[in-house]
DNA sequence: TCGGTAACTGTAAGTTTATACAGTTACCGA
DNA sequence: TCGGTAACTGTATAAACTTACAGTTACCGA
C-alpha cells in the first residue's frame, strides 16, 4: 500500500524526494554533506534534523552509526492483488499476491498497485485475462476511462460512462452487456483507474 | 544484454554477487569491511584487492573516497526499442530510446529487451499500438510463439508457424493479412520471441 | 503577545571507511 | 624449479561520515 505518510511538510517531501532520487541514480543513500550541497545547507545539522523528522513520521528509517545508513521503510515495488473477497478493501493485506520489482512512476499517472484480471470482458481494449492492470486509487473518474468499480462485493473492470445519475460500466466484447446502475438506488464504488497493463507470459 | 565478464575466478563471483546482494537487500552497497565480516576475512585489504580486482575487469566501478563508493556498471533496468532502420541489429545502440526500471527477471523465460510496437496488426492478440512489447533474443521459433521478425529489413511482430519450407507469420487481425516467406528462396531473421507485455497509459 | 515548531548556521568530536604499504601462503603454468 | 598471480594477514592513516551541542530566524496558532 502506498503508504502516504501523514503531515510531511513541503520541505520535508523535498528531502524525501531527494533521497530517493539519490537512491534510483547513485545506487546508494545520500550523506548528510551530500543532502547539504544539494540543497545548499552550509551546516550537517540541517541535513540530520531533516532526516530525523522523517525518521520520525515513518517516511525513511535511519540506521545510526552507518555511513548513508538510510532506508525506505516500504520495498520497492507494487503490490499484486488477486481475488478480492466479498467485503474486504481492494488493498487488504490478505489480496496481495506478491510483490513486483516494477517502478511505480513507470505508469504516468502513478500506479498504487496491480491487479490480476480475470475473464475477457475487456478483451477489445486489450486487457486479456491474467494481465495485471496497474491501477491509480481514486474515488472518482471521467468517462472513458477504464475503472476499477466495485458492485455489491464484486469487483470489475470496465470503461466508466454516465448520464446524469445513471452511470454506465461497458465492456469491451461484444459477448458481454454493459452494466448499468442507478446512483440514485445502488451503491457504486469507484476503487480506481487503470493506468498501464503488464502480461507476464505468452503463447508458447 | 547481460554482458557476463570474462574471466572473473570464483572467488571474484562470490564477492560480486555479496555486492549485488547486498545492494537488493539492504538498499546501498557494503563496505570493505562487511565484505570481511561477510567472508570472515580479518584484514580490510583483502576486500580491497577483490574490489579492485572486479573494477579492473569492469565487472563494478569503484569511485574513490567516498563510503560505499561502488556501482554497478550496467543500470538495472531494460532497454526500450523504438524504430528499427534498415540494416541495422535491433539492439543497437541508436535504437535504444530509453531504459526501464524493470526487473528482466519478471518475465519468464527472461526478456533482454522492450521493443515498442507499431500498428493494429497483432490487436487481437491483445498486443496494440505504442505497447512495449518484453522480448528475448532468439534465433529460432516454435510454432504458436509471437516473435520479432525481420523480412528485409522491415521489423515485424506476428504469430510464427511452418509447414516444411514455408514459414508463415499470422496476424492477430482480420484486417491484415498473413505474410508467407520461403526460406529456400528469401532470408527470414529471427530476432526474438515475445515474453512478455506493458503498457503505458490508458485511455484518459 | 507568547510559546512552539520548522528550518536553518556553526563548531566539534568521535566513528566509520577507504586505502596505502609490507608481508605470507598456495597453486599453476613454463 | 622458478616466477607470477590469487588470496589472503596485519598495521596505519587520512578522509568521509555521523552526531551532539549551542544558537538564530521566521512563521503560525492560541
Amino acid at each position: 500500500m502506498p503508504v502516504h505518510h501523514p503531515k510531511l511538510t513541503p520541505r520535508q517531501h523535498e528531502i524525501l524526494e531527494f533521497v530517493r532520487h539519490t537512491l534510483e541514480s547513485m545506487g546508494r543513500p545520500p550523506t548528510r554533506a551530500e543532502v547539504c550541497t544539494a540543497f545548499g545547507f552550509r551546516s550537517p545539522n540541517a541535513a540530520e534534523s531533516h532526516l530525523r523528522a522523517l525518521a520520525a513520521k515513518g517516511a525513511i528509517v535511519l540506521e545510526e552509526g552507518r555511513a548513508r545508513g538510510i532506508r525506505l521503510p516500504e520495498p520497492p515495488g507494487l503490490p499484486v492483488v488477486g481475488r478480492v473477497a466479498a467485503g474486504n478493501p481492494v488493498l487488504a493485506v490478505e489480496h496481495i499476491e506478491s510483490r513486483h520489482a516494477i517502478d511505480p512512476a513507470l505508469f504516468s499517472p502513478r500506479a498504487d498497485y496491480l491487479l490480476r484480471v480475470h475473464g475477457m470482458s475487456m478483451r477489445d481494449a486489450g486487457i486479456l485475462d491474467g494481465d495485471l492492470l496497474a491501477v491509480q486509487r481514486r474515488q472518482e473518474a471521467r468517462p472513458g476511462q477504464i475503472v476499477v468499480a466495485r458492485i455489491e462485493d464484486e469487483v470489475t473492470v470496465k470503461t466508466y460512462t454516465r448520464r446524469g445519475p445513471i452511470v454506465s460500466l461497458l465492456p469491451a466484447n461484444p459477448e458481454f452487456s454493459p452494466i448499468e446502475v442507478d446512483t440514485r438506488r445502488d451503491q457504486l464504488v469507484i476503487e480506481g483507474i487503470a493506468v498501464g497493463l503488464i502480461r507476464k507470459g505468452m503463447p508458447s
